[in-house]
DNA sequence: GAAAATATATGCGCAGCGCATATATATGAG
DNA sequence: CTCATATATATGCGCTGCGCATATATTTTC
């Protein structure tokens, strides 16, 4: 039953609904700028960069995407001589790596991300923002988080820029 | 020129960019659950709700898709008995209504997007969200906003909890 | 009253997704 | 060692949804 009186905190609730909205849409925007494909495309190539050598199999769960979807998205990936698949340990798997090209796209997506949310933080103070990173810090280890969904919410991720990951059991 | 030195700000910013994805997409698998069509139908669906009589032109100016792409998604909304296309005053422009189950699942819609909110802000004190809702408040009112994009970020918005909307010009 | 502007609708092709299925390799029970 | 099973990848197919180009109807402007 939700409760139909509504109060402050409520407001707070419904402000971080909108701005991680406002948020992902500016991200996508900037990121569709580097890289005119699907969003998880730019997702793909940043854990790919993490993780040389993922198989497609492994890439599917952290990108929570169908195998065929994930097959796919690949094959775009190859076409654009972004990503290249090479023989695995494995002999039924892939592994997948980034192309020199593919590595400097990334670092493009990866800078653009970064300066969208510079850009949205260019109001606060030092201090504020130390208060809000402890803030998105306590949330983001509340968050109820599988195994793999724990990856799949850092695949757009700078990792230098993140050397504490608040999500329990993703830290360097 | 970016600079290459990691602050701790950077940190806040990185996590923004996580904490924003992962509720984005929290809020859209929860959105699915009551209307499995595309991102945007739910959105069209809370904007109309706020504006009835809309025209499809200007919910293209909200949502900032292109024009047949608005009337096919009203076309879909029409087909599940949602959105009704009553005349306008203008002989040319159509005039977009809620139907009575349109209505409904717009409610449905807002309780799950609060509901998914809230369970990510939990673990937060009730002074802890203030001060969040501050800082976020801070954020929104500094991002840059055309005259429909401050529409376009709060198109998922429940206006019952957010009666001093932060984005400027946007106050009820 | 005719030309330009505005609002809606449609033909078309493309991107991207997931289900069902096929194929290749590895693993494990006996 | 062999065969059944599990695992990893790939493909056929149809669907959703998008945007460009274009067509049609109505209003506005001169």
């Amino acid at each position: 039953m939700r409760c139909a009186y509504i109060t402050i905190m409520d407001r707070t609730t419904n402000l971080l609904g909108a701005l991680a909205l406002g948020l992902t849409d500016r991200i996508q925007a900037s990121l569709k700028q580097v890289l005119d494909r699907s969003g998880e495309s730019a997702a793909a190539i940043i854990v790919l960069g993490y993780a040389p050598g993922l198989s497609v199999e492994t890439l599917r769960q952290v990108l929570e995407r169908s195998h065929p979807g994930t097959v796919r998205l690949i094959d775009r990936l190859e076409q654009d001589g972004l990503v290249e698949r090479r023989e695995a340990r494995d002999g039924r798997a892939v592994a997948l790596h980034l192309t020199r090209k593919g590595t400097k796209t990334r670092e493009s997506l990866m800078a653009q991300r970064l300066d969208t949310l510079e850009q949205a933080l260019q109001g606060l103070t030092g201090e504020e923002r130390i208060v809000l990173g402890e803030l998105l810090a306590k949330i983001l280890t509340n968050l109820p988080h599988s195994e793999m969904s724990k990856h799949n919410i850092c695949r757009l991720c700078s990792v230098p820029t993140c050397e504490a990951c608040p999500i329990p059991g993703n830290a360097v």
